[in-house]
DNA sequence: ACCTGAACACCGTTCAAGT
DNA sequence: ACCTGAACACCGTTCAAGT
């Protein structure tokens, strides 16, 4: 599998600096994270990294695109695990509980990997590179897909067409931003995400 | 008002130094700014700072609230501005039109001073003063109050007791990231938000 | 192809010393 | 009270040179 000479050193050093950069990043933010560190931590020398990232910021950007592949990932396995969602059809009650459990995937990933989140985002509208801002649609395709299938099952109100599918993401974003930084009004996450999707579906307004 | 003379320098340093890093900040983002730049700027030594600000990051708070600040400012003007909502009461329109006021208010800050808002909420959650948590608590007061008392006059459902507050904060908190990050899906900003309050009351449920 | 190591131009922070 | 200026320990980035 491998070689057991090295002739100058790190297997693959692309990899060991991507890997340390996370932890670097979970425990001391993006201020924390410094190129040198990273180098000095895998034993190579200060000007090895720029082999593999042209600078600092390209190796913000490939933390940024690999975590929306992993929270694309965990998105689309929520959903998946939820059932496919055209077996009998109940109607209503399907598209509530979908877009609860795709809510708590998306807050659960925000919880578990803050900084990481507030990078992806960062970088997607800093940076130039235009893989994040497809990483990020493909990322919540998902709930975009769910909601237009809803509509033509009659599951939500169809004459919304295309312009409640911002206002569903306007809410997800909150709940995470909002789960990310324990703003939950004194109640757990989990209540907080679902009483959030009920009071979408069901409206503020009496009756 | 002014002694002619300086005895050392800048009338007031810590004024001209947030004033400078503000502009900066808008300009180049916080990674863009240095303590040593804006002493240059002012005219002063680079050790000149730490009089006023104990670190980078002192300075950087100064920043946030003032920035909080002049958001509740803003936020609480646009309400007053809209009438104060206890005329004859009409009972639904009323909650509609205020809170899309608050939404547009906050989404126009996002807009106007979207590198500021950043460093708002991070400084929020990861510095420890507390003073910052109690400016945000503060600048979002208007529209707890708003619902609460929508809620007593029967405009939105009484049932719903306090565990809306929070949806409505993440609708907020979604719409102002949209809205800054440019994530309106090919309408205006205007029309996301108006369409994410009405979203929001009616509900996607049919009828 | 991949890495080293010196060099350059920056930082933040500290602290004696000045006025 | 407010500011200076040297000092220290860091950075990111560049680039010849090595293997």
């Amino acid at each position: 599998m491998s070689t057991p000479s090295r002739p100058y050193h790190h297997g693959d050093l692309r990899a060991a600096l991507l890997r340390q950069a996370e932890d670097v990043l979970a425990r001391r933010g993006v201020d924390g994270l410094s190129l040198r560190e990273l180098a000095r931590a895998a034993g190579v020398s200060h000007g090895a990294p720029r082999h593999h990232f042209r600078d600092r910021q390209a190796l913000l950007d490939a933390l940024a695109l690999d975590g929306y592949a992993r929270l694309g990932a965990r998105l689309d396995a929520a959903l998946d695990g939820d059932g496919d969602g055209d077996g009998d059809g109940d109607g209503d009650g399907n598209v509530t509980e979908r877009l609860t459990v795709f809510a708590r995937a998306y807050v659960a990933f925000a919880l578990d990997h803050p900084a990481l989140l507030g990078l992806m985002h960062r970088a997607k509208d800093e940076s130039g590179d235009e893989r994040l801002t497809a990483a990020n649609d493909a990322a919540f395709a998902a709930p975009v897909r769910l909601l237009a299938e809803a509509r033509e099952r009659g599951a939500i109100d169809p004459d919304t067409s295309g312009r409640v599918d911002m206002s569903v993401l306007a809410v997800l974003q909150g709940l995470a931003v909002l789960a990310s930084t324990g703003t939950t009004g004194g109640r757990s996450v989990d209540a907080l995400v679902s009483d959030t999707v009920a009071t979408l579906m069901r409206g503020l307004r009496p009756r």
